[in-house]
DNA sequence: CGAATTGTCGACCGGATTATTCGAAACCTT
DNA sequence: AAGGTTTCGAATAATCCGGTCGACAATTCG
């Protein structure tokens, strides 16, 4: 029949569809960062984006497909301004100030998300194995460098010294930091917060 | 009997009881404030005070009772810093950013709690009268007189001039807000939304 | 020491919430 | 108008959560 008028209508229909998919991230993302994946209900989801909640379901499996949804997406965006920005950037170390100042921010903005894991009894094993993977070493250990030598040259204002070599020895390492955890456990929990805290106030820049 | 002794231990009982209640305001006001009432659950107070549930109920008779105290707390400490504040400040207008600044802090803690009392169906007239009773007429007028003078002069940078007059005329006035709103609407909501945004980050001061 | 009072907690209940489904209506596009 | 696409109200089954109760530990008192 008329195959191809159809198909051309259902790639519109996909376009479409992945627009609101991602309006549905946006919007879920700005309240799961906020409430965690537990305290967040699809209703409120629905609500925010003025649309009857089981409409929701037309696009989305469940709460936690949206949920992953989220995560990828933020973490595709850090990732991309990470490997854009770090080219783009050379020595000397002082004058990074900035741009370590804008990483921070980038990375604060994940790091709500790891609540939210917690929260959920999610495998962040693979969760972080699978952000990990794409991001390339080198980028890494520029990062890391960067704010090592910028933690000894006093560039930086670190608080307290208590957790400096933790915190410089794992800034930047960023997302594998969890991988020092076995399980979900009170204190490690703690010593992560002791981490993040360090990495985005701690670390005062300016 | 032995009524004097006896009444000597209750004093006692009476002041760890009262550090008890003070301990459990504290940390629920923080959970509160940052979730809600509604998504705050007793269960996590226990957790955060690491206790049982049950043994809240000893010092409180209800979720809410709690919630008042939180709120009774927080409106006092906002009141006596005002007091205190504005005794030892004198124009002119331009020196005052800091103290402004400080002031806007101190409005923004509390405010966390209108969405903890919108989340609820509280009766926050109830409420909103109790705190405004608390507050000297004149000390109104001169923090409502520094940030009109303020905006005026150009001392604050007023980002969102269509909220402005909005802004200034209820700006400080503080707790006075929620007056003009008769039911929990979206519409209301939301213009409370913008003018809390207007007090505590849209007048940006420095 | 006992006994009375004060404080803690685990286990539990029933009503409220919530994620998810389903079918029917509304909406396009041709 | 037909057929595919999108929306949503209502129903459901599971879970959650505020609050209770009785047992029991700790402390205070004679």
């Amino acid at each position: 029949m008329h195959s191809e008028i159809c198909s051309i209508a259902n790639i519109d229909y996909m376009i479409n569809k992945e627009e609101f998919r991602k309006k549905v991230i946006i919007t879920a993302g700005q309240i799961f960062s906020h409430y965690g994946f537990k305290k967040t209900t699809m209703d409120e989801i629905a609500k925010a984006l003025k649309m009857g909640k089981s409409s929701i379901y037309y696009y989305f499996r469940s709460k936690e497909e949206i949920f992953e949804a989220v995560l990828l997406y933020e973490a595709n965006i850090l990732r991309n301004e990470l490997t854009t920005t770090i080219k783009s950037v050379e020595s000397p170390v002082e004058k990074m100030r900035n741009y370590v100042f804008v990483r921070m921010k980038a990375f604060e903005k994940l790091s709500n998300y790891y609540n939210a894991i917690f929260d959920k009894n999610l495998d962040h094993f693979n969760f972080v194995e699978n952000i990990r993977s794409k991001y390339d070493r080198e980028e890494l250990a520029i990062l890391r460098l960067i704010l090592y030598h910028g933690a000894r040259k006093k560039v930086f204002n670190v608080v307290n010294s208590e957790y400096t070599a933790l915190a410089v020895q794992t800034t930047l390492k960023g997302l594998e930091v969890p991988l020092f955890w076995k399980k979900k456990e009170d204190k490690i929990e703690l010593r992560l917060n002791a981490v993040l805290d360090i990495l985005f106030h701690g670390i005062l820049v300016k």
